[in-house]
DNA sequence: GCTTGAGTCTGTAGTGACTACAGATGTTAC
DNA sequence: GTAACATCTGTAGTCACTACAGACTCAAGC
């Protein structure tokens, strides 16, 4: 064991992500399948940058398909950022209709408890906003 | 069969659900297993009302649990008011968390398109932002 | 040597809200 | 009669994990 191998549970403290989730992305392809001590995974540190892009690209809402093809260009190197770029724009797009519906789930949601509070009312607010025709 | 007693078909297109999601909703009983001629489901002009305030409960982003809390409050009358409002409130709580989680994807990837359309760097800037210490 | 506790292993099932079949059965129009 | 359509039940798939169950390994303390 190198001085610089770590077991699982330092390889999660490290990087953040849970030990489940590791071995989940191990399965699915994510990550590769690490050297063994006996049946433990071993991990280096030159290891903990992929996981954490991986954790990156997921916080910025990325599935993990468009994770798996971002891995891929990163190691393409400069030539595929137009490539990159696309992928980010779609995303964009993805993400500005998802804060569009959110917006408008959170205006109708914001009167109707606004008008709750004002207690003007002989019916629910909500339930009519729900039930009207 | 009455004169507004329809097939399952019909009540779809009337209130714009699915067939396969009318069933499931029957399954785990958002909606009451319905009359049936023969083997086929028979839904009344009564019925589109409450399946109706489902789908636009769920346009509000409710969760499957909160439209059962909500059929049965509508049920309930003006006093389960309060408890609407309630539930709504922090249902609302919860819209606005993820548009502040989505906001920050938006910034974040807006910026990195950007670099990328201005092409000024030697790097993807998307690429660097995944991967940067 | 023996126990205790922590860490790790594999494999499976559950989450939410549908969606997509397969394969059978029924009804309607011509 | 037959072709086309509608409906039936039941199961499996989606996504990205998360939560076990039950087995095993290892180091430290007695």
């Amino acid at each position: 064991m190198n001085r610089d191998d770590m077991p699982i549970g330092d390889f999660s403290r490290r990087t953040g992500c849970a030990i489940e989730t590791i071995r989940f992305y191990e399965k699915i392809g994510i990550l590769p399948k690490p050297r063994r001590r006996g049946r433990y995974r071993l991990y280096e540190i030159a290891d903990i940058g992929r996981l954490v892009f991986v954790r990156r690209a997921r916080e910025l809402g990325f599935t993990l398909d468009a994770v798996r093809a971002l891995l891929r260009l990163a190691g393409a190197g400069a030539e595929a950022c137009g490539e990159v770029r696309d992928l980010a724009a779609t995303h964009l797009q993805d993400v500005r209709a998802r804060i569009a519906d959110l917006r408008a789930m959170e205006g109708v949601l914001t009167e109707a408890v606004q008008r709750c509070d004002a207690g003007a009312e002989t019916a629910c607010p909500l339930i009519e906003t729900l039930s009207a025709a």
